[in-house]
DNA sequence: CGACTTTTGTCATGGAATTGTCATTTTTGT
DNA sequence: ACAAAAATGACAATTCCATGACAAAAGTCG
């Protein structure tokens, strides 16, 4: 299924921008949008996109020079240009610097959801990967890889990563530190709910993904039960 | 790299056919060309195509017809039509069938080789490559040569190469200590994740192909669980 | 409200487990 | 038998995380 997927809107022509969302939404696309090119380059850093939908001609930063920041670090989700500039060496220069499709404005809709949507499914296919995105944060279990709340990645160790597996798939669902302890150390004598362990895993836990460490968003502890995970 | 591919171009008009097939094969790119829909079908039945480029109005069956019989069984190879019907709902059959892009006649060569390029390299992260490319190194698995970090030839054993393989083919995603084992000597009772062996062959595995042996880019353990390939 | 209790947050620290590396021995193929 | 490949064991280096002390916050009961 490649519905539900964000996409970000890169356009400062309010009418375009405003059908373009529309549409994206009937097919159920999540969809930022974004008038100048420097809120899109901020907004890539701190947040995840499946598809980036850019307008060449952009204040501040045009779409090319987005689309190269963006391939730096990522080299795959897909890039479509949308422009009215309709000349060759604009078209070449868009697709040089790694966009999938360049699209000649007047555009027809019907056709641009249908490359958007096989592009998407390609995507799907080439990720199995299993990854939780929450705020500007994402954690991906499969290759162990984490983004944190300052944007840089964060490596956590296997426990780290467990733990948070066990919260975010009991997500909103508090889990006792007993349950918690046993699952991750097994039933130890040891490690009783007196212990600190689990806490100073918190704590970690909550350096990497919580803007507000002591007013916790993600990772909230229920008092008297132990934690959970709100998504 | 997506070079050595083949491209199979289905198109009757021969002075098109012609100027494609030489610009693709300069490209290194091998080309199998139809001029009829039933020899392009026939020819899918037997052989592998990393990438279809159809003329629509073909002789037998034409181009959504191929199309739609060969995503019956792949979804996912890259098909681009190369039409004169530059009607709307031409464009949208042609999409709707499954291809990726419909350009239209007379097409730019220049766009068009970026466009195919592009396709064929995201779809080779889907394959098991032969060869594999990372940093300034590559490992052949079929003749069994290898480039190394510092420029020359290394020569590796055949454990290493299948060890290297393993990592190379799950790229990303860390492979435990006990996986590696029983793939590469079997659920010996000996080899028990206490044994440095493995390790050791990281050791060499590194030597050859990380600028910064304590620091490794492609070959990095993942502490708690074994190692992993970062592409 | 205010004193007490219980629970949770945070830190510093040392021991334990994991991983890196080397020298050396054993095995294998030719 | 010889060279190359692989395994072993010893040891160093690194990372992790359990622990205990203490602070801060949240409940409890008079």
């Amino acid at each position: 299924m490649s519905k539900g997927k964000t996409i970000l809107l890169v356009e400062d022509e309010e009418a375009i921008a405003y059908a373009l969302k529309l549409n994206l939404e009937a097919e159920d696309y999540t969809v930022h949008l974004c008038e100048t090119g420097g809120k899109a380059i901020t907004f890539l850093q701190h947040h995840h996109a499946d598809l980036l939908l850019l307008d060449v001609m952009l204040p501040e930063a045009d779409g090319y020079q987005i689309c190269m920041h963006f391939r730096e670090k990522d080299k795959y989700t897909p890039v479509v240009f949308i422009s009215a500039k309709n000349d060759h060496q604009s078209r070449m220069h868009g697709l040089r610097v790694g966009a999938d499709d360049y699209i000649n404005k007047p555009f027809n809709l019907d056709e641009l959801m249908l490359k958007i949507n096989r592009l998407l499914f390609k995507n799907d296919l080439r990720k199995d990967h299993d990854i939780v995105y929450f705020g500007d944060c994402w954690i991906d279990f499969t290759t162990l890889e984490a983004k944190g709340v300052n944007g840089t990645k964060v490596n956590m160790s296997k426990l780290e990563f467990d733990l948070a597996k066990l919260l975010i798939t009991n997500k909103d669902k508090p889990l006792s530190r007993a349950f918690l302890y046993s699952k991750l150390w097994g039933y130890d004598k040891k490690h009783q709910p007196n212990s600190r362990t689990l806490d100073n895993f918190m704590v970690f836990i909550r350096r990497y993904f919580e803007k507000d460490i002591s007013n916790p968003e993600y990772f909230v502890s229920v008092r008297g039960v132990g934690y959970k995970f709100v998504g």
